[in-house]
RNA sequence: GCCGCGUUCGUCUAGGGGUUUAGGACGCCGCCCUUUCACGGCGGUAACACGGGUUCGAAUCCCGUACGCGGUACCA
């Protein structure tokens, strides 16, 4: 066996959240620093709120962000099933394992009754009611009935919970990976649904059980729940197992505070799904290394690194115990970043790919040039296409900014310039030739260099900044070029 | 309300009794490079929540307070 396994278990109720894969991500790291095992769980014991497709989504956004895990569904191993409503049938011995030995018991109350109970108990200025060790006294359970009632309505097939009986007054202390230790008093907490009247097991038991069965070594999940980690850490002494190493990861906060939820997010334009970041085509080693550092650091000055670089860096010890804002200019920050050390080899397909998609079929050779003359400006892949537009077509319209720097004068100097370049060979139309040109230009007419430079982009591009002039021009060629000086010079005056 | 967990520049963080005039990164500002816009380089801005202890000495240890966050379901 090895030595460290770890799981990543969400439920596929909608779309893998951006805090799911950083869940995800802190587990991939720790079990692939130790050589250990990373498994996939799907947590679906709640049929109400189950998302067709959502595990599909899960999964590519694993593979999407370059994690792959050792286990799982569609990859067994010899763990599984890994889809707990296919473990469905193994949990309910577990449940009556507890039962029969006096640390759960069966429970009849309908929802109506469990309503009514707990607005008793805030009448009465109980804020927050617990079917805990008081209150169970005087509800339908098998602590209460008689033997033989119980007996009646489990053979009649009432429905029924199976409710964990949490001691009254016990204090649960363990150690936390990265919070230390940590304690709760039992008399806080209430007695746990473990097995539903659907005959589902809550995540409480599933979780428990499988962690168990999968022989999971390490649990790494979210901070939302330190708060039932007691009534797990019972489950285990009671099933007389030895528990799994327990870290919780301080949640990923939005900017205006609170954790980030998919409303808090969408208004604060981040988005929440791992599924638009593919779709915004982000750079997954990006949007890795971002969310590495989000609430973990190495320890040193550095901030970027690979995958592999972060499996050798990454330790639970170091993760910090804080939530951590979401903060999307470093994301676009690391997006540029990764974009500018890829190669034109690299990008081309993807670039091509987005160019379709926006009706433009580029030539591989053009394409690969148009790549290194505007690497160092773009944030994302598909700004090759959208603000590189005019490689491809000529400027429909000028840009607002851009027609700022087109002044009196202008259409002349364009014109001289384009005299002087109509003229030329093919073999000189190039970049130092066509710079030559400007400055024999500026100089006969005894002004700036921007004076001519800055209509001379508006023309052939429709745009007031953008890559280098003479390179862009000698790409574009002479004949596109002295047509579109043309036109700007007809347009603009 | 109760329970739990937190709190170092605006944000992510380093630092865990003297090495600290608290370091790095993002952002922002300025300069250089470039007669565009960027990239890059250099520089600047800006933080130990508060109050008590402990100690020769506290951002660092302890206690309180405040604030924030999480939990308080037959949801995960």
């Amino acid at each position: 066996m090895k030595d460290v396994r770890v799981r990543f278990a969400p439920s596929p109720t909608g779309l893998l959240h951006i805090g799911g894969l950083r869940t995800a991500l802190y587990n991939y790291l720790f079990a692939k620093s130790h050589d250990g095992v990373f498994v996939l769980r799907i947590e679906d014991t709640d049929q109400s709120r189950y998302v067709e497709g959502a595990e599909n989504d899960i999964i590519q956004s694993l593979k999407w962000a370059g994690m792959n895990y050792d286990e799982g569904p569609k990859k067994p191993g010899e763990f599984g099933p890994y889809r707990q409503s296919e473990r469905k049938g193994m949990y309910a011995k577990y449940a009556e394992q507890l039962v029969e030995q006096g640390h759960a018991y069966y429970a009849f109350d309908t929802p109506e009754e469990l309503n009514k109970m707990r607005e008793r108990l805030k009448k009465s200025g109980n804020p927050s009611p617990k079917y805990d060790a008081i209150t169970r006294m005087s509800m339908q359970n098998s602590l209460t009935l008689p033997a033989e009632e119980v007996e009646r309505k489990l053979d009649e097939g009432e429905d029924y919970v199976v409710r964990l009986k949490v001691p009254r007054r016990e204090t649960v202390r363990f150690e936390d990976e990265i919070r230390g230790f940590v304690s709760f008093e039992t008399k806080g907490l209430d007695d746990q649904v473990l097995l539903k009247s659907d005959g589902m097991p809550t995540y409480h038991l599933a979780n428990v059980v499988d962690d168990h069965l999968m022989e999971i070594t390490h649990v790494i999940r979210g901070e939302e729940w330190l708060s039932s980690a007691p009534k797990h850490i019972l489950m285990y002494q009671y099933f007389g197992w030895n528990p799994p190493k327990m870290a919780h990861l301080p949640l990923i906060m939005s900017p205006s505070g609170g954790k980030l939820s998919k409303r808090k997010a969408e208004s604060e334009g981040i988005p929440i799904n791992t599924k638009d970041y593919i779709e915004q085509k982000f750079e997954p080693e990006a949007l890795v290394n971002f969310l590495a550092y989000l609430g973990w650091s190495p320890g040193d000055d550095t901030e970027i690194h690979s995958m592999n670089e972060l499996i050798e860096l990454f330790s639970l010890d170091r993760v910090s115990k804080g939530g951590a804002v979401f903060d999307y200019k470093k994301l676009t920050w690391y997006n540029e970043h990764y974009l500018r050390e890829k190669s034109a080899d690299e990008l081309f397909p993807r670039v091509q790919a987005i160019a379709k998609e926006h009706g433009v079929n580029p030539d591989e050779n053009y394409m690969k040039q148009i790549i290194p003359l505007m690497k160092d400006r773009v944030t994302k892949v598909e700004d090759f296409v959208t603000q590189g537009r005019f490689f491809f077509e000529d400027p429909e319209e000028y840009e607002d900014r851009a027609l700022k720097k087109w002044k009196d004068g202008s259409a002349e100097l364009l014109q001289a310039y384009v005299d002087e370049i109509e003229g030329l060979d093919e073999d000189k139309f190039n970049a130092k030739v066509l710079k030559d040109k400007i400055k024999e230009v500026i100089e006969a007419n005894d002004v700036g260099f921007g004076k001519l430079m800055m209509p001379l982009r508006v023309a052939v591009s429709g745009m007031g900044y953008g890559p280098d002039l003479t390179p862009t021009i000698e790409l574009l060629g002479k004949e596109t070029t002295t047509r579109r000086i043309n036109k700007a010079i007809e347009r603009l005056g």
